[in-house]
DNA sequence: GTTAAATGTTGCGCTAGAGCAACATTTAAG
DNA sequence: CTTAAATGTTGCTCTAGCGCAACATTTAAC
């Protein structure tokens, strides 16, 4: 049940076994199914969330209507709407489980406190803003200074796998293009 | 000399005055006139710089030559290039000094002895991740899903010191385009 | 297995913004 | 103050990607 989790501490830090064990109690499981929705439009993010199983999606909606995929977690990541998780006020990005999931959640509160008593666990949340920082600096370089056809080439290079795993309607919200686009581009590949 | 990084502390953290003086000695401070260029492409950035006075630029430039500038670092703030500095690999981003200024410099291995021994400036670091993130984040959203009109409109609001203080041209390369729409844009405001 | 719904593809016209060239204005250096 | 360089503006043309509609294919529900 906690075995990613503690691969995940071990890969980052020097954690022990007793620290570790501690640490788990903080951490419910819960399943949710294909297709559900996890966070909604104007909730406050009250949690953070490993995957155990599945994937999560991470996106928000334009005011045309039209959505913005930002972040897909896979099994062994951790995933969060991080601004409002943050700053514990209403979400613009939701969350949505993208196939049936069986996550780890841990509360901002019990989060926090950990983050604030537990060396390991401060270290975590360091390098979690670190990776979700470096992320999404190459991706604001890739929408600004990119054709919709490189950035979709270099999907198919570092994330394979997305494409086995999410729709090309998905696909299309995290390239910032629409599906027509994504059709079109695939064809002539 | 330390005031405004003193403020910037206080307004942080509870900070007490010898453990900020037991600060400072890590940082050296250095003068660069205008459009002097901090970091150069392919540099590794060593320092953070906290900016006592003036302006600095963060940007970079793609594959066809043109520049996409992602922040600006007024007095008050720190500001480094974030990816390289955490993972001093060679810079995809570069920093110029927008008008002649005077940083407050620490370098990367006095920063992160302090994050990880000072409780203070662990608090710091996690404060600048997470701002870091918040606001490209926003940028992120805003540049897949507004028009350069409606990014134009929310700079000029939420940012308005920006227009005094930066060319026309390089507040173009933060909106993400080129000189001559911004041109064309500001008579249809 | 059948059938409806969801997802993916393609033709066609349209628009935001790029890119060039030519000119106007501002800034900085002597 | 003068003059060159840098910066900003505008007309014109061009293109990437949008958005609709119509059709094709896959998926899921019974």
């Amino acid at each position: 049940m906690y075995n990613l989790l503690y691969k995940y501490l071990l890969e980052r830090t020097a954690i022990n076994t007793d620290s570790f064990n501690r640490l788990t109690q903080y951490f419910t499981i819960v399943k949710y199914k294909k297709n559900e929705q996890i966070l909604r439009p104007g909730d406050i993010c009250r949690n953070n969330y490993f995957v155990n199983a599945g994937c999560l999606r991470f996106y928000t909606t334009n005011k045309e209507g039209y959505e913005l995929t930002r972040y897909f977690a896979f099994e062994g990541k951790f995933g969060t709407a991080l601004t409002s998780f943050i700053e514990q006020k209403p979400s613009f990005e939701y969350i949505q489980c993208l196939e049936s999931s069986e996550l780890l959640v841990i509360s901002h509160q019990d989060f926090f406190n950990l983050v604030n008593t537990v060396p390991e666990m401060n270290f975590l949340y360091r390098n979690i803003l670190e990776m979700a920082y470096v992320t999404t600096q190459r991706r604001i370089y890739g929408l600004q200074g990119e054709t919709a056809l490189e950035r979709l080439r270099w999907l198919m290079n570092y994330q394979p796998d997305i494409f086995k795993r999410a729709s090309s309607r998905v696909i299309a919200t995290y390239l910032g293009i629409t599906t027509y686009t994504l059709s079109r581009l695939k064809a002539e590949l």
